[in-house]
DNA sequence: CGGCCGGCGCGTCACTAGCA
DNA sequence: TGCTAGTGACGCGCCGGCCG
């Protein structure tokens, strides 16, 4: 691993996004119906809705970030408890295999 | 040594469930 | 019903290991 973070996709400025989704997203020339109080011209409503765009793009980055660390630290989870009930298991067969003996009749 | 491949982490988009 | 957080999917770049 060892991955040098920083320097990935977004980071590398490249907003690989454009290229991918052109229509969804934000339409580009549309600048987003505004709220109806506040009128403002179409260059801070442009603005507003880049700093919108930003705001929400941040915040998934941390979400995706937070939900990749738990899927993480779940996984291990259920590698530890495989690793348990695979000794558990073990156990069992062992016990299975000892009572066998026990109880089977003598050959003899 | 250079090319290829698999694994990993990241950012973004699209979709959805849950909440106010 | 609109908004937000969570998450699957996708594409990208980087790294390390393997092979010719």
């Amino acid at each position: 691993m060892a991955v040098t973070g920083e320097d990935t996709a977004a980071t590398g400025d490249m907003p690989t996004y454009q290229i991918r989704t052109p229509t969804t997203a934000l339409p580009q020339g549309v600048v987003m119906a505004a709220s109806p109080g506040s009128l403002h011209s179409p260059q801070q409503l442009a603005e507003e809705a880049t700093r919108k765009r930003e705001l929400r793009l941040m915040k998934n980055r941390e979400a995706a970030k937070e939900c990749r660390r738990r899927k993480k630290e779940y996984v291990k989870c259920l590698e530890s408890r495989v690793a348990v009930l695979e000794v558990q298991n073990k156990k069992l067969i062992e016990e299975l295999e000892t009572l066998k003996d026990i109880c089977s009749p003598k050959t003899d």
